[in-house]
DNA sequence: TCTGGGGTCCTAGGACCC
DNA sequence: TCTGGGGTCCTAGGACCC
């Protein structure tokens, strides 16, 4: 997509220093603010200004009743925090905290259940509203994308004395334009690649717009923290930290050769590249998806004897569930797989590939049945998955029957944990 | 009364094939 | 017959992201 002898500014094209010849391009991070509660506080926006909590999706509808609405303080059960006004994070909140942690945080926060219809409404809205500006799209998710600005921000004017001064002005008219669509303020960043441009949306939150350049990196990269690189999460935050390394200029000092001894060859040169500002990855704007899945946490633990049918009624909704969201978006798949979660947390996964793609509920259903015997049930279960992966397009034929293997035959290959005392068939079949 | 749901990518071992 | 190596597929787990 971006070639070197796209570049008007270079004279030579013989140059052998090619990767340095490459013309720099111009990358946007545009990141909502604070998404679902900003779409709440649309459609009430007598919320305004409050603390403000969404999650706990099968929390009760939020009603306003007798003139309140309905408290954090008072909910009960599982569930975590989805999104949280400014103002609810100025007092700890923050989204992935469990909600009961929240409520002791701060009782009088209003609760809102999660309405995900409404989000993905908003999330085209917001999309289609820079599109009309800037094409070159990847979608990051309901709340997020980059954009690729490089070929339309030259046709921008530089404006007075600054050569991003046209970037600065197209990114602010993007803001504009998501604004005037949605209602809602985002930020954006503004960099020579994804990654600083990831950062630099974040620097300024709410509604910034942070312009980024390879000379910025030590003084406003180096001073953060590791874990503020996309990639690092908290093991590797974990590792470094252990290892005496907190900023990012700490990381960026590192010895390559040593990152690589203590991560790994590919981890630790990204670890060295990524702290060094450094970031060739291309916008993607289109992409195929490579698996669909539904899965559930109970209200309760449920145990696999006793809770049994009702167990099996879950699944069997879980797999009419992908097998119709497989159907809507046209898509079949060879790989079926289950997950469970048990009561200390511990998650399993087992999968079987079938010779030809699917989308039917019935067949996925059996197919995870085979994979659910493969797995000692001597635990209460918290969470319940079904995933199909392996996916191609349900209107086209499948490219190539593969070679003929010995069918899988699960109970030949029982795990050695399975316990002797597991002899019934604990999920009945749906079929 | 800890810890959601929907994803992607990576690693690693074994099977199988050339 | 023995000794390999490389490539691909399958499976399980785990890190990470939004």
């Amino acid at each position: 997509m971006h070639d070197a002898d796209g570049d008007p500014t270079r004279k030579s094209h013989d140059a052998p220093e090619l990767p340095a010849s490459a013309p720099a391009r111009l990358i946007a991070h545009l990141d909502m603010d604070a998404f679902y509660a900003s779409v709440e506080l649309l459609r009430r926006p007598e919320l305004r200004g409050r603390a403000v909590v969404v999650g706990g999706s099968r929390a009760r509808a939020a009603r306003f009743e007798d003139g309140h609405w309905p408290r954090l303080g008072d909910y009960a059960g599982r569930g975590v925090v989805t999104t949280a006004t400014y103002e609810a994070r100025a007092r700890g909140i923050h989204s992935g905290m469990g909600l009961m942690k929240a409520a002791a945080l701060a009782p009088d926060a209003v609760l809102l259940p999660a309405d995900f219809d409404e989000y993905r409404r908003l999330s085209r809205a917001f999309k289609d509203a820079v599109a009309e500006l800037a094409p070159a799209i990847e979608d990051r998710g309901i709340d997020e994308i980059y954009i690729d600005l490089s070929d339309i921000a030259r046709a921008h004017e530089p404006l007075g004395h600054d050569p991003l001064g046209g970037a600065r002005a197209l990114a602010q008219d993007i803001r504009n334009n998501v604004r005037a669509a949605t209602g809602l303020s985002c930020s954006i960043g503004l960099a020579p690649n994804k990654l600083l441009a990831k950062i630099g949306s974040d620097l300024d939150k709410p509604g910034g717009l942070t312009v980024l350049t390879a000379a910025d990196v030590p003084l406003r990269i180096w001073p953060l923290p590791v874990r503020r690189l996309n990639g690092i999460g908290p093991k590797a935050g974990a590792r470094l930290d252990a290892l005496g390394i907190q900023t990012l200029g700490e990381l960026a000092a590192c010895e390559p050769g040593w990152l690589v001894e203590h991560f790994g060859r590919t981890q630790g040169l990204w670890m060295h590249r990524s702290a060094h500002g450094l970031d060739d990855r291309p916008v993607v704007t289109h992409s195929d998806p490579v698996s669909m899945s539904r899965e559930t946490t109970f209200e309760r633990d449920l145990h696999p004897r006793h809770d049994r049918e009702q167990l099996g009624a879950l699944f069997t909704r879980l797999c009419e569930q992908v097998a119709a969201d497989l159907q809507r978006k046209g898509w079949v798949g060879r790989t079926i797989g289950i997950k469970l979660r048990f009561d200390d947390f511990r998650t399993v996964t087992r999968d079987l590939t079938i010779e030809l793609p699917t989308a039917d509920a019935a067949l996925i259903r059996r197919v995870g049945g085979l994979c659910l015997k493969r797995v000692s049930l001597n635990r209460r279960l918290r969470l319940l998955g079904v995933r199909v992966g392996t996916l191609s397009r349900a209107d086209v034929q499948p490219p190539r029957p593969r070679p003929k293997r010995p069918p899988p035959m699960p109970q030949q290959h029982a795990p050695a944990d399975a316990p002797l005392t597991q002899t019934l068939p604990l999920f009945p079949d749906a079929s």
